[in-house]
DNA sequence: GTCAGTGTGTCACAATTGTTACACTTTTTA
DNA sequence: TAAAAAGTGTAACAATTGTGACACACTGAC
């Protein structure tokens, strides 16, 4: 039933036994959910600690115009909103809905925080899960305040380089980078070759050859 | 000794009285600091929980070039780096150092740990501490991700209203909204005037009247 | 009341990015 | 292998924002 689970951020190092054990010994739900199904409304608080077992879920952030602004999909066995049960503003921050039929697993946030008492995993794997959230957001702020596109493509050949050499791996393509960077693809293409022709980098399908690190630190520096 | 704790969010809800007890339970160290002196450089791993009991810290984020591109200060009774205990990125964001002299409490992070599990309120009170810095980190991008001034302007105001009436106090002046927005003041002074212009706002000093919101909401939507 | 300091409105011009379009290359698919 | 799709380079032009400068209103100190 919760063979799932084996692999989840909050369960992890528990094995089977142990987390039938521990979910047995609290209060929880399953809820089932059907294809198209909306789960949760944003704003709505948040009451429980979930966990997604079966099937896709969809986030959508939603303007006061009811418009659509970003998505992020849901898997198992990933924790819903892992971020917003606790805090002072502990409602959903968007629009929950089904992408297929599935199951959910919950508890009541009392029942929940008297799980994360009574294991010092779990409550290390909870803490890991959530500050690791403010450590993804942190760097994405990082990110997002640099300006310019030079800069931006700066940060992230100084962030990805890896000690030995000055070559970077790049894993998309550029559509992906600059919807990645918030920018327009036209606009990155350019700005690298402008780069390109300055000398500072030499870019190829999927690697990035760092010709002049001092000027590309230099972009940076303020 | 411990009495600023009372005020502090992560005792929030205990007396001193049970405070003293709590700390006098685990293992536990008070650090002494002068001024200027540097305690933590960015990279090194958070090892400890580390509570600010007398004095001020400065956190200094540094770029490649060693350029400090953002500063934050800390006062008592703040956590120094609450949510970079945990986490797979679990070290210092920010260069540390001092700015006057004063007193750090802190606790290694397997101490910590059971400090958390052996009261309920604590746990409870850390959760929020985290969990507020996701919330308040997820808001910031969510306006960041506007990339107009217009649509900022819109975003933020439509955010401060509150339900009776279509007024916005304005609290601060438009040098400090601008910083906040990461715009030049002049430009955020010119795209105020051009929703004037088209009668969509009337910005007084300290207010702003919304005199269409309609046209307010549709600049966000997209 | 005068004065300095702060906050605001506005301008011309520069810099940067977005938009749209098209050509070309590379990769994938049939 | 041929055709289709995806990825990339580039260009002209529009839109938006930044920069630096200046004028003027308002506030509080003296």
């Amino acid at each position: 039933m919760f063979g799932v689970l084996k692999s989840s951020p909050l369960f992890s190092g528990l094995d089977v036994l142990e987390i039938n054990l521990v979910i047995n010994n609290v209060l929880h739900q399953i809820r089932n959910f059907s294809s198209n199904e909306v789960l949760e409304f944003s704003g709505e608080t948040v009451g429980k600690a979930m966990i997604l077992l079966e099937g896709k879920l969809r986030g959508e952030m939603v303007d006061f115009a009811g418009n659509s602004l970003k998505i992020e999909d849901l898997e198992p066995p990933q924790m819903v909103a892992a971020a917003f049960l606790y805090g002072p503003q502990n409602f959903f921050p968007v629009n929950l809905s089904a992408l297929s039929e599935g199951k959910i697993l919950s508890f009541h946030k009392k029942d929940f925080t008297r799980l994360l008492s009574s294991d010092p995993r779990l409550l290390n794997n909870y803490l890991n899960i959530v500050s690791g959230k403010v450590q993804f957001l942190s760097n994405k702020i990082t990110f997002l305040s640099f300006k310019t596109i030079r800069e931006k493509i700066a940060y992230y050949l100084l962030n990805q380089l890896r000690s030995p050499g000055l070559v970077v791996e790049i894993g998309q393509n550029q559509t992906a980078l600059a919807s990645m960077f918030g920018v327009a693809r036209p606009s990155l293409a350019r700005s690298i070759s402008e780069m390109e022709n300055e000398k500072i980098i030499r870019w190829e399908r999927n690697e990035v050859h760092i010709t002049n690190i001092l000027l590309l630190k230099s972009i940076i520096g303020r």
